[in-house]
DNA sequence: TAGTTGGTGCGAATAATTCGCAACTCGCTT
DNA sequence: AAGCGAGTTGCGAATTATTCGCACCAACTA
């Protein structure tokens, strides 16, 4: 795995429990801690859930997954390749459609340019009502 | 009070309790129930806890107040006049900055004209790392 | 292969928010 | 002015979500 190298690099073990969270995360996309640990139990029914909230912060901390806000709730988490989009969520319906990053450009640049502050445009959700809901 | 008439209007009623919240939340500003609670106790210690959760959805719903997310955590409530702005919240030392509404204008159009999603910018901050942090 | 130290399971502890319910009172009607 | 009914409140308990403490276990390393 090449992820041992992360992991490792910092003093860090890959348990199983650790490497089935990850697996978890990747082939979910977006999901809370509770649905990772009803997807690694599938295989591995043993897994505690405070593993699971522990391994998702080591893992964020190592940077191979991150949180995202998608709700008024808890946060979600997704593998850290994945980010490659911004998530549209609708106030009414709770539908959470995807646009992708380059359309808030302007807008990144000029939070930039006008206040030097760097923007992570999809750590939360951008809430709204969608075109079903109007 | 003007406000009598969106409460009432709609079947509910105008309780010294509810007066008090909504007091807090306009003195206030961004606060959570925690925060209202506390003050409204400064004057009126026997207020509780949970009838001030109530009142906070209340007023929601009848639109004098809103709720936004600051933070990782819990939502944060403002008085429903006074979203004339939205929040830069830096990622590493917290703290969270205003920028005006029109300086995510193209953005929003570009959702509305593309994906036929209206934008409520400030339901949720804008994450990232301000310029200090860097 | 043995030792060091990080990791795991588990139950308890916190924190945040919601409920159930009896008592109370706002606003309306005689 | 008094009465009534439905919305509200206080309170304690129940939920939910997340974090801790700790003894035991096991991944790396020499
Ligand atoms: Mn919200
Ligand atoms: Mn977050
Ligand atoms: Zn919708
Ligand atoms: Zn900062």
């Amino acid at each position: 795995m090449a992820d041992q190298h992360e992991l490792r690099d910092k003093g860090l073990r890959l348990t199983p429990q650790r490497e089935l969270v990850l697996a978890a995360v990747r082939e979910l996309g977006h999901s809370t801690p509770e649905e990772v640990a009803e997807k690694v139990r599938l295989t591995h029914p043993g897994i505690n859930l405070s593993t699971v909230y522990r391994n998702l912060e080591t893992l964020e901390n190592v940077g191979l997954v991150q949180h995202t806000h998608l709700g008024h709730g808890g946060a979600t988490y997704h593998a850290a390749e994945e980010l490659t989009h911004l998530h549209l969520v609708c106030g009414k319906c709770e539908a959470v459609g995807d646009a992708p990053l380059e359309i808030a450009a302007t807008f990144v640049n000029a939070l930039s340019d006008e206040y030097g502050f760097k923007t992570d445009v999809s750590h939360f959700a951008i809430y709204g009502t969608c075109s079903n809901c109007q």
